[in-house]
DNA sequence: TTTTTGTCAGAACAAGCGTTCGGCACAAAA
DNA sequence: TTTTGTGCCGAACGCTTGTTCTGACAAAAA
């Protein structure tokens, strides 16, 4: 990419300005006044090589037809706070009817931390009871609906005999399951397959302090 | 507010898909193409019960002068992942150097995430030295610069004789200053101020599994 | 030197575009 | 019944705006 003008240069940042303030492209006169420019066909000369080299688009005989390229397009995805988790209740697992529902509130992440798992949902968490997993009293927890999942997965874990939710690394072995802390200082717990049930994977922990 | 005739509602949405397509905002013939309108004054004339609804805002007299305004206006913040955390090391703290310098990565968190906090950065945690402060090998740190801290703030701390960072929640007390894991069933540590250096004050911290 | 190349000025054209105006249909209110 | 208000249509006016053409000028290349 050859070295851009101080014109063109100028001619850029006017773009992301303007954009900025009306919220709309400027036309070619537009950025006549605001880069002092006396000409419309210097403007347009200007911008057909800002074109060429990859750093606009134009949709041709359109008024206002210039696209910024190098803006993020990155979104700014909602997850809903669905519910509390808690140990001794089983989680609030979202239902069509869930969806429709008011979420408690709603984290936005990075479409980076979502990206491709589908439906993600977030649950806070009460109390202090998933300290094992490194998760403390109202940290968020952002989770994938799952009923099934691979060894070495953190996931939300009913235990029916206990009438308990825990969030743990799911191991199978032999002829039972290992629920194994975050925590490697603590120890994990055995159980078998028969008293166990996947509500969730954990994709993601957020804590604001 | 009144409520909005199927027109307009067809109207409000085509503004929207029109911008997530084109990335500028529809003329008055657009929508009318759009919309399936046979008069660009009936288009006018919805979009003047709009505006007066407070649902857009126009710029007369301008080209595709119209604006959303329940636009989703929260950012995605991008904050520079600038380096490790880890015990034994001091954390690399941000100086008008580093933030030219490229960061190892970024992290897009939800604006109310960071927000007012001024310049944010973040630290990956490397080891599990961290574990009491509920933090795990990989995590990311976000960090507000700061060389002092308030009673039961979350920093990291830099142990002058122990040559060791770590996060603790920080109480001064008589004479000497309580680092207090996060983690409850963990003891605290007692040290003297003069031991103590504040690196940073802890805002967040976000787990991708 | 002459020729080429890159950048710019000014003017003009044609289509794009926001706006306005008169009129029509229909329903509710007077 | 007449009046008022809403929603719509078709057409036209006039400014806006992207584009193009001619020409100028300086620096680099021949």
């Amino acid at each position: 990419m050859k070295t851009l003008s101080s014109k063109q240069k100028k001619i850029l940042s006017f773009l992301r300005k303007f954009r900025e303030e009306k919220d709309y492209p400027p036309t070619v006169r537009d950025i006549l006044k605001g880069c002092k420019i006396s000409s419309t066909s210097v403007v347009d000369y200007n911008l057909k090589i800002l074109e060429r080299e990859g750093l606009i688009r134009r949709d041709r005989e359109v008024s206002r037809g210039i696209e910024l390229l190098d803006r993020d397009r990155r979104r700014l995805v909602p997850v809903p706070v669905i519910g509390y988790i808690a140990a001794g209740e089983p989680i609030p697992v979202p239902s069509s009817d869930t969806w429709e529902m008011e979420p408690l509130e709603t984290v936005e992440v990075g479409s980076d931390l979502v990206q491709g798992k589908g439906s993600v949902f977030a649950l806070k968490v009460k109390g202090t009871s998933m300290i094992d997993a490194l998760i403390n009293d109202g940290d968020v927890v952002l989770m994938q609906q799952a009923v099934t999942a691979d060894d070495g997965d953190m996931v939300a874990a009913w235990l029916k005999a206990e009438e308990e939710t825990t969030l743990k690394k799911l191991y199978r072995e032999r002829d039972r399951i290992r629920l194994q802390p975050a925590n490697t200082t603590m120890k994990p717990i055995y159980t078998s397959p028969d008293n166990v049930e996947v509500q969730g994977r954990v994709v993601g922990v957020i804590r604001q302090v």
